[in-house]
This record gives structure tokens, C-alpha cells and sequence, in this order.
DNA sequence: GTCTATAAGAAGATAGAC
DNA sequence: GTCTATCTTCTTATAGAC
């Protein structure tokens, strides 16, 4: 059978109906990451998208749908950055530190609202535990990855976990804390310790 | 001027009226910390306090007023902790290593809830900045308190502040990945890690 | 696919009787 | 100090025209 998209743009592939989907998805992510999932109302998302309510329920009929899509188009964003990283960057130990310098890259989001993984966790954890289980999965493709790359070490299945999971807590807690007192220069100092200890990682 | 208060229970030295006002706040306290100050609303706190709406309304003119109370009650709890602490242990690395010690024994709490300063401080720092800055001042006494352990093993004070810091981060790390992952072990294993890390300090 | 209008309920805040 | 009742606004969700 032969499919007709004669709306498809040129430029993107993606048809009417799949550009405004996703813009829906790119200003519920955007609004999540800054204002929370719970501060931010359907109709928060219908201004800032400028899609009108009604349009918004034809792709997705609750917020709940809408923040499972914003997971899963996270997740997609994830996946592709730790192929990306794989693709480029030939030993291990540096793909680790190249971790650790995604929190300095991100350094202004993070000092401003945090870590965007942490903090919507944090907020999930609360009072929907389906919800946080979902977004969980972004951790689990770091904590997998990581474990990979101190697994290419040399290191045992178990101890590559155990540090990939303090490297995450590291990470968490330099976001947390950079948050708390929206200070950079204590984001930078602490990036650099824990490019240190990367390196300190025996083989 | 003689004050008069007759109702003043012999037990607590409480009046009446100040029972009620310690009541709501406790209670407020709880549910904040364990569904989040957004995501408990007034009717929640009258249904868990047993204290009718217009009663709470009396002690406190709005949700926003509670929580300012609550901050207050929690900055006084932690005062009294760490002037215990001051009191009952004669080493500053033992008293350093006391701090990591209350991440073990608040571990059910932090595994089901994550920390109650940091994840109140991730969520008002989302959208309420005057309301964060309070929050903060439960994270300034930790600091100042664990800046002050450190310069009596002969540290600097920008140094001192600086390993504070790095303290306090990795304990906040170490509490939100307990809790995305529900993971005591994961908690146990790294609070070891930092007191290793404490004795390792060099003085 | 896109949009307007509205229903149904929950939220915070208030008035005033006892 | 304690309580009931209500106002207003905001929220999610839905119906249905174009």
C-alpha cells in the first residue's frame, strides 16, 4: 500500500499534524523543566505554544499523555547523545569525563532550575509513582552507558555500576546544590574535582 | 504588665491556642515533605490536623504564611540538632562525620521522599524565588556549622566553606539517587564512602 | 486538523456566627 | 479560639462547530 503525505514539509519530512505534535512536546518540556509539571497548567502550554486548547486534545487527551510524550522525546534526545558520544569520542575514560562536562555545558539551566532528570524525579517521587518509574528511564540509559564505559575499563559488571551510580549521585548533587545557591563558580569547582576523580578510576 | 495564662498546659508550657498553632505546622510539615508544598492543598492539612479550615485560617492567613512557619520550625529543629551535636562530640571530624551519619539514619525517609531541604528548595525554586531564598537558610546552617568544623581542623575559611559545600552536594546526591531508585544499599554504601572521604581530609 | 465554548470540580481565600 | 458556609478563580476535561 502506498502512502500519500502530500503536506509533508520538504525540509523536516514530518507532516502538519507531526510538526504540531511535536511543537506541543518541545513547549511542555521546556515549561516542565522551568516551571514544574505540576505549576504548569494545559492552558500554560496553549499560550506558549499559541496551539489552541482543542488542538492540544486531539494529540494528547490529558497532561498526563502530554508528560509521557515529553519523557519519551527525552529519552530520544538521550539515546542519541550517548551515541553521539560513542561515535566520537574512542576511549572510555574520556567518554566519562565528557559526562561530567554535560553539566558544565549546561551550567546556566542547571544554576536556574536545576537538573531537568533530578528535578522532575524529585517531583514525580511525591505523588505519582507511575509517572516517576517512567521517568527513572533517563537515568537507567546514563547509569547503563556509564556502567559500559567502566565496564571497557577493565572493570567488573558490579563495581562499573557501583561507580557509574556514584558518578550520577555526583552529578545530582552538583546540580542540586548549584541550584540552591544559583552559584556557578561552585559548579565549576566541583566538575573539575570530579573530572579528577574520573581519572583516579583505577583500571 | 502581668501576663495571665490561665489554660497553659502543665506539661508542654503551652497555651492552648500555641498547641494548635504547632499542630498545624507539624502537620503541614509532614505533608509538605511527603507530597510536596504545591501538591498539598489547605483542605489537606484541615482533613490530616483534624483542625477546621476557619481555625487554621485564624494561625495563618494563607498556604504561603504556613509554609513560611514551617520553614521556621525546621530552621530551629536543625539549630537544636547541631548545637547537640556541638555539645555531645568533642572532635570536629567526628561531628563532620556525624552530619553524614543523619543521612543513615533518616534512610526510609530519604529512599521513599528524597531530602525535605533539598527537595523543598528544587520545588520553590521552580517558581518561587522569595520562597526558595527562605528555604535556603536551612541549607546556610549546615554550611556555616560544617565551614566551622572544618576551619577547627585547621583549614582556611574559603577551603573549609568550599569542603562544606562539596559535603553538603555529596549528601544531596546521594538523596535524590536513593530515591529515584529506591535504593537503601545504594545510600549505605555511599555514606561510607563520605566518611572515608572525611577521615581523608587532610587537616 | 483546527478551533470556541463550556461543563464540573478543586483550589485558595474570606465572612461572620458561635 | 473555634467553626460553617460561601465567593471567586483556576484547573482539567469534554462537546461539538468548522
Amino acid at each position: 500500500m502506498t502512502q500519500h503525505n502530500g503536506a509533508m514539509s520538504e525540509q523536516t519530512g514530518l507532516s502538519k499534524g507531526e510538526r504540531s505534535r511535536l511543537h506541543i512536546i518541545e513547549t511542555a518540556n521546556r515549561l516542565f523543566y522551568e516551571r514544574g509539571y505540576q505549576q504548569t497548567s494545559f492552558s500554560d502550554i496553549v499560550e506558549a505554544s499559541g496551539i489552541h486548547r482543542g488542538n492540544i486534545t486531539y494529540y494528547f487527551k490529558t497532561k498526563n499523555e502530554i508528560l509521557q510524550a515529553v519523557i519519551a522525546h527525552r529519552l530520544e534526545s538521550i539515546r542519541c547523545l550517548l551515541a553521539s558520544w560513542d561515535t566520537e569520542i574512542p576511549e572510555p575514560r574520556e567518554r566519562i569525563k565528557r559526562f561530567a562536562q554535560m553539566i558544565l555545558n549546561s551550567e546556566e539551566e542547571i544554576v536556574e532550575y536545576g537538573c531537568p532528570m533530578g528535578s522532575l524525579n524529585t517531583e514525580l517521587g511525591k505523588n505519582e509513582p507511575e509517572l516517576q518509574q517512567e521517568s527513572r528511564q533517563m537515568f537507567d540509559l546514563f547509569r547503563n552507558w556509564l556502567t559500559r564505559q567502566f565496564q571497557e575499563l577493565g572493570l567488573r559488571k558490579p563495581r562499573a555500576t557501583q561507580l557509574a551510580l556514584h558518578l550520577l549521585g555526583r552529578g545530582q548533587g552538583i546540580s542540586v546544590m548549584a541550584h540552591v545557591y544559583h552559584d556557578p563558580t561552585y559548579l565549576k569547582n566541583e566538575v573539575l574535582l570530579l573530572k579528577r576523580w574520573v581519572d583516579d578510576v583505577e583500571a
